[in-house]
DNA sequence: AACATTTCTTAACCTACATTAAGTGTTCCA
DNA sequence: TGGAACACTTAATGTAGGTTAAGAAATGTT
């Protein structure tokens, strides 16, 4: 039992650095200015299945993701799901429009594989803001990145077959593949289970 | 003669402010700041079917859109056009892949009517933010809301139907629609000339 | 180990949208 | 002002991907 405690610790301590470095990237902080952007986020353990975020409720939060799995989607008729995207190590993941109209949102958040991630209010982040207006250079180049993925998605959905969407997504996120149910990478591609499997099979007769 | 440099003068001077008042809306700035801005930048007219960016180029400038209609757009194939977005008074467009990454880009952009449009080069956007960082936080709040609405078509694309995209678009962009010639809505909403019209003949029977 | 739940597969049939092609306005500019 | 280029329409035919349904694997839970 002890073990299991020192190891608990230990990924703690070593996944702690993950968002520093990840901040790192991009803007330079001191020790000071590190310490208190950890202070104002929150580290929590999460169990696959787990709802972090319901459709419908106003966004408090954006999660970044230091181990595990999670996905954000929409339900269409109370029926249908579409993946608006997935997180692991490293990632951020929230609902955008909700977090920052504050306004009730139309995502999912969902854990798909027990996961560690770390939590950093809309409140907390608009004061680091001002705190450390650096940040704003730190989100600003994050959201970039964003657009421009979502930019190339967008146009991938609208000129490419699914099998080159299906292509291009295994070259992109090959560390996925191997975790992501099929249900969840079709979706993401935007076709059926059933045809996706269909195209898997038809793919590997070539 | 005489009357139409003054008018040309005129509409500079009164949409010269509009860029200023856009930031205004998101930061303050100092009226000092302000010329600064605006002396990074630089207004320039041009003509309905200019092409301000190449595909396979890298991407120098963001512009924004004082007076006037842009696109911009992909080609597949040598064939296929693909709208990516649309700028008319008041919004800023770029190939944001190609000016982040400053590597070449996959889009066009085109001016559909007649403009006046304010030029920032992306080294003066890097300058600005060193020396106004408040701009950091305008243009993270920019990209924060394309994001949004970027994600938002992205759902739109993979949950609704061709006429309820159209639907939404002309709810959202009604200005829009009586400039816009129907295959540039068409290609917005991701279907080919042909079946844009049977869809709108189909909509006015009911 | 055994049951329930979820995921994946296969197959028959269906539909939203694409393609091709031909004809009819419009716009533009020499 | 006339014709070339472009924008829009209509219609026949084709297809990528959806739907429904049923069974087989895999996975989780007790």
């Amino acid at each position: 039992m002890k073990g299991r405690f020192f190891w608990r610790y230990f990924r703690i301590f070593e996944t702690m650095s993950l968002i520093l470095d990840n901040i790192a990237k991009h803007i330079s902080l001191t020790p000071e200015e590190e310490q208190l952007f950890l202070s104002k986020t929150e580290t929590r353990q999460v169990k696959a299945k787990t709802i972090l975020q319901n459709a419908g409720q106003v966004c408090k939060d954006g999660y970044f993701v230091n181990l595990g799995l999670l996905r954000s989607f929409s339900i269409n008729d109370n029926i249908v799901e579409h993946v608006m995207s997935f997180a692991c190590e490293g990632w951020w993941i929230s609902d955008m429009y909700s977090l920052l109209s504050q306004k009730p949102g139309n995502l999912f958040i969902e854990v798909l594989e027990d996961a560690e991630i770390i939590v950093l209010s809309k409140e907390n982040q608009e004061q680091l803001y001002l705190e450390i207006p650096k940040l704003e250079r730190f989100f600003r180049i994050l959201t970039e990145n964003s657009l421009v993925a979502n930019q190339e998605r967008l146009m991938d959905n609208l000129s490419l077959t699914a099998e080159e969407r299906y292509e291009k997504f295994c070259k992109k996120y090959p560390s996925l593949i191997q975790k992501l149910p099929q249900k969840q990478m079709a979706s993401y591609i935007g076709v059926t289970p059933e045809f996706f499997s269909k195209m898997k099979a038809r793919m590997l007769k070539k």
